[in-house]
DNA sequence: TCGGTGTCGAACGGTTTGTTCTGTATCAGT
DNA sequence: ACTGATACAGAACAAACCGTTCGACACCGA
């Protein structure tokens, strides 16, 4: 990709997160985004469609590494929901959060941070939905309501910590997510 | 209140509920519900300051009146997680949302459904945090973490039923929620 | 050096917003 | 039935934002 493009890409994303973490999405205009990008305004256009494009091609830029770095793990991360295991994929995913790798904390933060929960929780279920032996649905729940379930506490597990300004340690966090999605390991009904 | 007042009022609520089945709460101005309500221009800014407002006030609208049900029920709601007390909370309210009082099931089921899902969701937790002895803690959880999840879980719950079209009875439901919440009454911690 | 490509900046038509104003209809109380 | 207050319709308005177009220029890779 040229050089030019990819600096005014990054100078439209950059000058997008600073916006959202000072607004909710809906008012910010693309006046203020190359504004503040210092770009005209025939570029951003010839990037972006629109300003939901703009969104969505950043939540996938963000939230597609970790989720690629997830699956790159391959067979460490099998028990995604063990919290037991170090490698656990919760882990590696709330520890990616506390490092704030490429500003995603802002943006799960931000007062618009619905929009890329809801991406968040959208790649979540896919990744349960990869890897069904690694927990399992001991109340013969409807397939796809457990699966939601599980994202849908995580992501609200997330949320609240996040919002509590993430003074637990992960491995707490995880244990909490662990009682509260009623997540049992094959471990648990051995007991 | 003036009888002028609330026809236009209840013109307004009309229209909008019909164009949010259509459309994005976003895309929908003000002109078009001016239009479908045959109100003025100025008549809509006289009693909504702006398009939120008119979403907030129907929000309030609608939801106040079915909680306002259930804290009337009084006593006979103590249990408002107990999905075998037939007056439990939950059925109530789903049976509420089957026979579409008021056009909520509308609103749920639109595009734009999570602006009044979480209205639903905090007014869910003031009602968990109100009657905490309904309901066990029994993990350990963090108080507001447990009522968030107590919350979020049967709003997700509410949301599965609904794009799922609604095809399992309330009953089930509740049933499903009441595993999936991770709620132990009383008589569950007896066993 | 050259053709292709990205950018700038201004200008434009179109839409939406929220306000203001005038004249008219309806209300509640006497 | 009369009256003052209140609510309404409808038009017009300025301001803001959107998305597009165009010509001139700068930068890229070859």
């Amino acid at each position: 990709m040229d050089r030019r493009q990819r600096k005014t890409r990054e100078a439209i994303f950059d000058a997008f997160i600073t916006l959202l973490s000072k607004k909710r999405f809906e008012q910010i205009t693309v006046g203020e985004i190359i504004e503040r990008a210092d770009v005209g305004r025939a570029t951003f256009y010839a990037h972006f469609e629109t300003k939901d494009f703009l969104l969505k091609a950043l939540s996938e830029e963000l939230f597609c590494h970790v989720f690629d770095s997830v699956v790159a793990g391959g067979e460490q991360h099998r028990h995604i929901f063990s919290c037991d295991e170090p490698a656990s994929v919760i882990l590696h995913l709330l520890r990616h959060l506390q490092r704030n790798d490429n500003h995603i904390l802002d943006l799960l933060a931000c007062e618009s941070n619905e929009l890329f929960l809801r991406y968040f929780k959208e790649n979540l279920k896919e990744l349960i939905r990869k890897q069904p032996e690694t927990f399992q649905n001991t109340m013969g729940l409807p397939e796809d309501y457990f699966c939601n379930h599980i994202a849908a506490t995580f992501v609200e597990t997330v949320k609240w910590w996040v919002e509590h300004g993430m003074r637990e340690a992960p491995e707490t966090v995880a244990a909490y997510f662990r009682s509260a999605a009623l997540f049992h390991t094959e471990k648990d009904n051995k007991n």
